[in-house]
DNA sequence: CCACTTCCATTTTTT
DNA sequence: ATGGAAGTGG
């Protein structure tokens, strides 16, 4: 076992041994946090703590398991699987699973994610005939998420004469209407949102008081890192857990509070003092990290903030080269600096590209950068965006496994009941989804008895309808015998979701094809790990695992080292030698959105102290002064952070003379390896292969070795099979049933002799024909 | 009911 | 610029 204690400087050590009571450590930017937080959870287990009455929370999954795997080094890998941490939505999930029926909520809920809510939100708003455009489906989410953050429910919205003036003032007096509604839905669609995992949460506790005393009694010691970043549905959670033996610890950085969009409440952290009694303060000011340039960079601009605790972050590094500011013309010119740079750093000094990351404000700003990688061919990874799981072939198919986890699951139903086309068309799904409603029963339930309510359906769509839920309550069937990659591989196959994307011959069709294989692949590769680690490897879990999955999450490790790319908020509590923090500029950095207030811009000059706090060794500040946005030119001012650094500490490359620089980069181009007419022509062409290169293939990676055994299990011609062989009675759509007296050929071109009782024999390609096995 | 066309908003950040 | 949503004609 190491020696843990030697590693830490004075105040480390303080931190870590303090063993009762509460406690929070104010950590600056790089000064050694994570190893404070894992080595004082291994310090309370070596004095025999039980590792079950710890209760770590992290902000992300990936932290959580990173220092797992820190404190297993310490304390031995079978002790630290006992600990109980993770994010706060992945713990109380958990907890919600099995103490929900409190609640009136199945263990089997559904996790609505924002498209999934979006969704639900614009059929009520439509079924209310409420004006879009005054009820905007996003706005109202985040409205009705703001009030589940404040643990404002309907009723107590409806005690609340100012919330309600404030809706009528902003022409949305339904609000309520809506916000009731919509909870009700959820309800009875078995389903909870993002916000919900921690209302809920909080409901159960406050309202059974011995399911609270049961974790109260479980979680003697509770952790939570980054609590700048805590909403004060989460800041309640904690207390009441806490609120028994005060053992808790808090960690966390004002000065990197950067989500208040979501609900976080900076005031969590600066009042911590005042909500425990005998609070320890510890400070960690000393900055293992950055240079001292870096360091004192960024203390010049975090000290225009107002609102902060006191601390002073210092470093013992050393000085470092001043951080470089770059200005160019256009975002492409942007972009070919950096990959340049990059470039010229990673030759001169041998590094790896995953020395390197480049931060940006938003992710739209992505796009130019990649363009300057590629051509460099640097290698890269993007992260966040539009992730695996949100894309819509991903998400229907998941449509189909959550609905035989959790028939009342709406959402998904609405997604899949038309898709793979079944002539189930939108006017039908109103009609069940009013019955449902009026009726208060799911749609499932109405579709499993039909006959029962006179819906005024013709003959035909009922059919339809009834062989849609015959097919699901199938599948249904087959999920109690087989594991999740089979019941997956199953539901692909009969519902002919791939054969319906393969008909898109486009690149963007096949790549969907390959996505739904890989999807099935990773549902493969998760059982296998989850089987490792005698953890639950249910389809039920996967869809959980899978709702709170992160991007980082699915970032196995990769062979070739890569530059990050990605946003800012995504790069808190990361670090890298060189950093790019790009689009300095006004409007955009800090953003248009969030000048109106003093907070706000606060919040932005957090957000630019967290950017330049990943730096280790060197930090590159670029701006342009023009840009595109919503497809126009417009020009640019720099950004007024870069006039809060005090100038000591910065480095110009630009050149004075203008035409100097863009004489430049014009030449580059021209002369450059790549001619210019090639890259004119390939411009519009490389769009799409870019995009499935980077957002795709290289977000969802399943380890290689696994790789080679999957893809066979899950080839294409698998997926064609139809399973009929010969003496099957089938049923064709038009001709009836019939059946089958020979076989021919294999996979796409296999071919079947039938006899049908209408029509006599025919031969069927059944790659096309609609069969569908009877006995 | 569906395929095709046109129109529209989108870009702040995410569990 | 781009993709999703709504509208229109078959």
């Amino acid at each position: 076992m190491i020696n843990y204690l030697e590693n830490l400087n004075e105040s480390q050590k303080a931190a870590v041994v303090h063993k009762e009571g509460p406690m929070i450590i104010i950590a600056g930017a790089g000064s050694g946090k994570t190893r404070v937080l894992t080595y004082r959870i291994a310090h309370l287990m070596n004095k025999d703590v039980d590792a079950f009455n710890i209760l770590a929370l992290t902000f992300t999954n990936k932290a959580a398991r990173e220092m797992k795997n820190r404190i297993a080094t310490v304390v031995g890998a079978s002790e630290a699987k006992n600990l109980w941490m993770g994010t706060f939505h992945s713990v109380f999930a958990r907890i919600l699973r099995s103490e929900g029926e409190h609640l009136g909520f199945p263990s089997n809920f559904t996790i609505y994610d924002t498209q999934d809510a979006v969704r639900l939100l614009s059929s009520i708003i439509k079924e209310m005939q409420l004006d879009k455009d005054r009820y905007k489906p996003k706005q109202v989410l985040s409205r009705i998420s703001s009030f589940k953050n404040s643990l404002i429910t309907v009723k107590a919205y409806y005690n609340n004469p100012e919330l309600i003036e404030a809706d009528k003032m902003a022409q949305r007096p339904k609000m309520g209407e809506i916000y009731h509604q919509y909870v009700e839905r959820c309800f009875k669609a078995g389903a909870m949102d993002f916000d919900d995992l921690l209302l809920r949460t909080n409901e159960l506790l406050t309202r059974f008081p011995a399911v609270l005393a049961k974790y109260q009694n479980r979680f003697k010691y509770i952790l939570v890192d980054e609590y700048q970043d805590t909403n004060h549905s989460q800041y309640l959670i904690v207390r009441a857990l806490a609120d028994r033996f005060q053992n808790i610890c808090v960690v966390g950085d004002d000065s990197q509070s950067i989500y208040a969009f979501r609900g976080a409440n900076i005031q969590n952290i600066l009042n911590f003092q005042r909500d425990y009694d005998k609070v320890e303060i510890f400070k960690l000011e000393q900055n293992y990290r950055s240079s001292n340039n870096i360091v004192q960079a960024a203390n010049s601009v975090i000290e225009k903030n107002k609102t902060k605790l006191d601390k002073e972050v210092w470093t013992d590094n050393d000085e470092g080269a001043k951080v470089k500011v770059m200005r160019t013309y256009t975002e492409g010119e942007e972009g070919r600096f950096i990959a340049n740079s990059i470039f010229d750093n990673m030759m001169n000094l041998q590094l790896k590209g995953s020395d390197f990351a480049i931060l940006y404000r938003t992710n739209a700003q992505s796009r130019a950068l990649e363009d300057a990688l590629r051509k460099k061919d640097i290698k890269h990874k993007i992260y966040g965006g539009l992730s695996f799981y949100q894309r819509k072939e991903i998400k229907d198919t998941l449509g189909y496994l959550r609905l035989l986890i959790n028939p009342n699951d709406e959402e998904a139903l609405k997604r899949v009941i038309n898709y793979p086309m079944r002539g189930i068309g939108a006017s039908t799904i109103d009609k069940l989804s009013v019955a449902a409603n009026h009726y208060k029963i799911s749609i499932f339930e109405l579709l499993q008895n039909l006959n029962k309510y006179d819906l005024k359906l013709n003959s035909g769509t009922k059919n339809k309808l009834d062989n849609f839920i015959t097919m699901v309550q199938h599948f249904q069937i087959e999920a109690q015998t087989k594991n999740a990659f089979e019941v997956a591989e199953f539901v692909v196959k009969q519902t002919r979701l791939i054969k319906d994307l393969e008909k898109d011959g486009t690149p963007e069709g096949v790549s969907r094809v390959e996505n739904v294989q890989e999807l099935l692949n990773g549902i493969k590769d998760f059982i296998e790990v989850q089987k490792e680690k005698e953890e639950d490897d249910s389809l039920a879990f996967f869809l959980e695992d899978v709702a709170l999955a992160t991007d980082f999450d699915s970032d196995k490790k990769d062979d070739t080292p890569r530059v990050s790319l990605m946003t800012i908020h995504l790069a808190k509590g990361l670090e890298f030698p060189y950093v790019y923090i790009v689009g300095l500029e006004e409007n955009l950095f800090p953003s248009a959105m969030s000048m109106n207030t003093r907070s706000e811009l606060e919040e932005e000059r957090r957000l630019f102290y967290v950017a330049l706090t990943r730096a280790e060794k060197q930090a590159y500040l670029t701006y342009a002064q023009t840009r595109y946005r919503w497809g126009k030119l417009v020009d640019c001012e720099p950004s007024r952070f870069l006039e809060e650094i005090d100038d000591k500490f910065l480095e110009y490359l630009t050149v004075k003379e203008p035409a100097a620089m863009q004489n430049k980069f014009i030449n580059e181009d021209i002369f450059g390896s790549v001619p210019q007419n090639k890259i004119r022509f390939k411009k519009p062409v490389q769009r799409t292969p870019i995009k499935k290169n980077t957002t795709q293939k290289i977000e969802f990676q399943p380890p290689k070795n696994l790789k080679k055994v999957t893809k066979a299990t899950v080839s294409k011609s698998n997926l064609f099979d139809n399973n009929i062989v010969v003496g099957n009675v089938v049923n064709h759509t038009k001709f009836g049933n019939g059946e089958v007296l020979s076989l021919e050929g294999s996979g796409a071109n296999q071919k079947a002799e039938i006899r049908f009782a209408s029509v006599g024999v025919k031969k069927l390609l059944l790659q096309f024909a609609k069969l569908t096995i009877i006995s």
